[in-house]
DNA sequence: TCGGCCCTGGGG
DNA sequence: CCCCAGGGCCGA
């Protein structure tokens, strides 16, 4: 479901709603995730503070903080040792080994297709399919809720570990150097649609933005990318970025599943120019919107708008409409 | 580099 | 019943 524009509209929802407080407990259900969370996981977190929350690609990066101490009543030094220390102190037991273990805690999920990170009151009724809730102090509550479970919760024990684990993940793609994305894509033969959805490329495009960046760019998304021209990069580069920050500006898109932080669909999804509109009149020339099958998933174009081959779109190019 | 697979649910 | 779905990983 969820693609950059959209995790970063739950991590925005989120941000003021968790920010600064501590989780109070955790609970976790039975059913395993892509990665199962492990409980030895909820000692090393409860009694931490949310110290912010922050998106890297389509992953949402929570990062969780030992609380300082309490700050000690005004007034003269005997209350310095007389206040009690409010501040939890580490689960009994092995828990000091596990904050220990975890210095830096941060909780890292992602997605997959159904996933869906809200804040909500505690109070409110819990949904079904609900696997990982936080509660934050204060009465909110963190909850991770995912039909498919394609997604994943993690808690990783520092920054440096959290960097690890995102492997080869490429780069953002808001500013991406007009270079580096050149030459992505004149080394290697693949299409464009898989080029887009290569996490390791530029990282955040899924299927709906490769979609929508290809037809943005008037390029058709199965041609080959080491056969693009260096204007034809630079347009496809520059429109993954303008579709994105549009898809931002409309809080993503709700195809079925996704909601915000905040548990708000999205409506971008009013916006599209050809994701699922196969067979709808093209909004530039009224041509079908036509639908086909490219590295594994349907891909969504205007046959006049995105030639299929780079004569085709040089014409094209030299006269418009 | 590609297909299959992991899951559940909705629609034809 | 079948096929389809915002994703990623793993093995041929």
């Amino acid at each position: 479901m969820p693609e950059l524009p959209e995790v970063e509209t739950v991590v925005r929802d989120l941000r003021p709603a968790v920010v600064g407080r501590r989780v109070v407990a955790v609970r976790h259900g039975a059913k395993r995730l892509r990665r199962p969370w492990d409980p030895a996981w909820n000692d090393a977190v409860a009694g931490r503070q949310v110290g912010g929350i922050r998106r890297r690609g389509k992953w949402i990066v929570v990062e969780l903080q030992t609380p300082p101490p309490n700050p000690l009543p005004r007034g003269g030094r005997g209350d310095r040792t007389n206040h009690p220390v409010l501040v939890p102190p580490p689960p009994a037991g092995e828990g000091v080994r596990g904050w220990g273990l975890f210095p830096n805690p941060r909780l890292v999920v992602h997605l997959g297709m159904t996933g869906q990170l809200t804040a909500a009151p505690a109070a409110d009724p819990e949904p079904d399919h609900l696997h990982l809730t936080f509660a934050l102090s204060g009465g909110t509550e963190l909850r991770f809720r995912d039909v498919r479970r394609f997604g994943s919760a993690t808690l990783y024990p520092d920054e440096a570990a959290v960097e690890a684990g995102f492997g080869d993940l490429g780069p953002e793609p808001f500013g991406l150097d007009t270079g580096y994305f050149r030459n992505a894509l004149a080394g290697t033969a693949r299409n464009l649609k898989a080029v887009l959805l290569d996490q390791s490329i530029v990282a955040g495009v899924g299927n709906i933005y490769a979609d929508e960046a290809c037809s943005l760019a008037g390029l058709h998304p199965g041609r080959r990318a080491d056969a693009l021209t260096r204007a034809e990069a630079d347009r496809l580069r520059e429109s993954v970025e303008a579709v994105l920050t549009a898809a931002i500006a409309g809080r993503g898109s709700t195809i079925r599943d996704y909601v915000g932080g905040s548990g708000l669909r999205g409506e971008f999804q009013l916006a599209h120019r050809v994701y699922g509109r196969t067979g709808e009149p093209c909004g530039t020339c009224a041509t079908a919107i036509e639908c086909v099958r490219l590295a594994g998933r349907s891909s969504h174009y205007c046959p006049a708008c995105q030639p299929d081959s780079p004569r085709r779109a040089r014409k094209a190019q030299r006269s418009p409409g």
